[in-house]
DNA sequence: CACTTGTGCGCAATCGATTGCATAAACCGT
DNA sequence: ACGGTTTATGCAATCGATTGCGCACAAGTG
């Protein structure tokens, strides 16, 4: 078998104490270390084919080089971008990532946040933080690192990375009242996520903006980011207003549960209504029609939520802690100008 | 702060030895002990908030109830719901993900599995092997349990989750004939993946049993399994073949190629040309027209993996170590019987 | 030339849990 | 009642790297 070898081989090798070689691989440590023996562990190490057994290295220093991160999905869209820019962030830095999946049929949630800080993580990323959430608590107990992405909470307690989401809501409903229309309601994303929560004040104060005061009837509260939840969400929106011209959807798929229900009625998209999803994910410039959008950068919010928390880690952390990010609107053909 | 409780004071706080503690707190090992001595650690242990630290165990057992996977990109629609499946079986065990993205800009790819070993994982899951790759040298040298995940390798040297891609795209094949085509092209994959290669192998086995005997010029190899890959890809085969009147793509991405290559020569489908894919990904019956493709349920696959692993890992593993799952064809819009 | 200051490295304790072996107590049969 | 088992627990070494402390030896100072 590999016989691992250990720094105690490598010191044997060059004839120096385990503890040199300890510090000659660091290369923070290793300027208080002669040149010459610095090159010979170095040669040794290479040349015996060392790796360092990140275990015994963490036990003792308390740093594991380990990241963790919390999301409600893996396999969604929005979440995988995230976890794609992360992992690449944190790799080129020498960290790894350990992902959790937090469904809600999981027993006992909260023990995700345990279960990451008992591995010892050096920081956590929780993409699934609700606006009152216990986990951000713990993690604060814990005096662990912590930076929340894609949502934020109520009181901003810690490090975030999100999109604007007002400010998003507000292009795709400024650019329908630019288009002509007037009569626009919203399928809102649940209340409980700053993700919904704040796509529908963009939506009231876009509207507002324009003198046009929408009440509850223009709004439908959706039980999730969800095609499923979006059909009957847009059912009900539909049959309260029957003359709404155009749709504004907290995300992409709520959107498309639009399109079924409108499909379900009979009416056309965009001849008769015009949608409007968030997010623009893979493939809705693909469906029919092709979806208009707000469009945000997932990766991108991904790869900075890496770079903050490393920073926060290490301590070298200057400048803003709560990251936003803008979003574009992206019009294809699901949004059509109101004729007069 | 809070400071951690370690193995030491769940035995003073019981008044038994360390040893004793590390033994109740196993249930394997935990028949040898005394019954009240059992409940009465488990007690102390929940009391105090116990957690063990897992890089001591890891360091002295040599286990580090990790598991590494590597793909060649997690926001991918196929990866993601494989790192969701297997997430899920691991968690069930105790077991932890650590995720690397083998991105091609990557420096030196093969650190990946070097560095997941360096980590001591006690397994891992290969998700992006080619026909013919050093990655699973490698971990046979290491000594380290792996298994392949969705892509399998020339050789069968070690244990495979895998769709039945062959069977798939006969599944297709015979549809199409069964419509009434006759001429029928295909778009493969790159022939250095066992997805592409088994595909296209399907193509032609099944084109043969119908007594049609596919040539080179009916078959156009991709350059990737993207859209990029498959839009020239497919101008070429429609220039070769303008009397083809069936397009069978290796997936679903290729397919989505495929539609574009039509749109820009003015054909439709599924009027002039019926199209089919592979793999069934999120969306694509929402597509214009809703695609047609072969289903694989990529989240059970990667449930089977992390099965497969752990028992091959706990050495409590019978059965087969090659692993098939069966397709299902999923008719939809995009292909449509050949009027006489 | 003695004496302080500084530099480079060795020493040994330590992180927290696991485990082979030792040992004391309880139990058994005759 | 006693030798022989069996059973339950204690003991101490160990995994591999890190780090505060301290010791040489060299360089600098009066």
């Amino acid at each position: 078998m590999a016989a691992t070898v250990t720094i105690k081989d490598v010191a044997r090798e060059v004839g120096v104490h385990p503890s040199t070689v300890s510090r000659a691989l660091d290369p923070a440590r290793r300027e208080r270390l002669g040149e010459p023996v610095v090159q010979r562990v170095l040669e040794a190490a290479e040349r015996l084919g060392y790796r360092p057994d990140v275990a015994a290295a963490s036990l003792r220093s308390g740093r594991s080089k380990l990241i963790g991160i919390v999301v409600p999905d893996i396999a969604n869209p929005v979440f995988s971008p995230i976890i794609s820019g992360l992992e690449r962030a944190l790799s080129a830095r020498g960290y790894a990532l350990i992902v959790a999946d937090q469904r809600p049929d999981r027993t006992g949630g909260n023990d995700l946040v345990q279960m990451l800080i008992a591995r010892r993580v050096d920081g956590l990323v929780l993409a699934n933080v609700a606006l009152k959430d216990d986990a951000v608590e713990r993690c604060l107990k814990a005096q662990i690192p912590v930076v929340l992405v894609n949502r934020s909470e109520g009181e901003s307690r810690v490090p975030s990375v999100v999109s604007d989401d007002m400010a998003g809501m507000m292009l795709a409903v400024e650019y329908l009242i630019a288009s002509g229309h007037r009569n626009i309601v919203h399928v809102a994303g649940p209340q409980s996520l700053s993700t919904g929560m704040l796509r529908r004040r963009g939506f009231v104060a876009a509207m507002r903006a324009a003198g046009l005061d929408p009440d509850v009837d223009d709004i439908e509260e959706s039980a999730a980011f969800t095609r499923e939840a979006g059909l009957p969400a847009a059912r009900n929106l539909l049959a309260r207003r029957p003359d709404a011209t155009a749709v504004v959807a907290a995300n992409d798929l709520l959107a498309l549960g639009v399109y079924e229900a409108l499909r379900e009625q009979g009416r056309r998209c965009p001849e008769d209504v015009s949608v409007i999803g968030h997010n623009d994910m893979p493939l809705v410039d693909l469906v029919n029609p092709p979806l208009s959008t707000v469009r945000i950068s997932h990766r991108e919010m991904g790869e900075r939520t890496g770079a903050l928390l490393l920073d926060l880690i290490t301590g070298t952390h200057q400048g803003a802690l709560q990251i936003v990010t803008s979003p574009v609107l992206v019009a294809r053909a699901s949004t059509r100008p109101l004729e007069g």
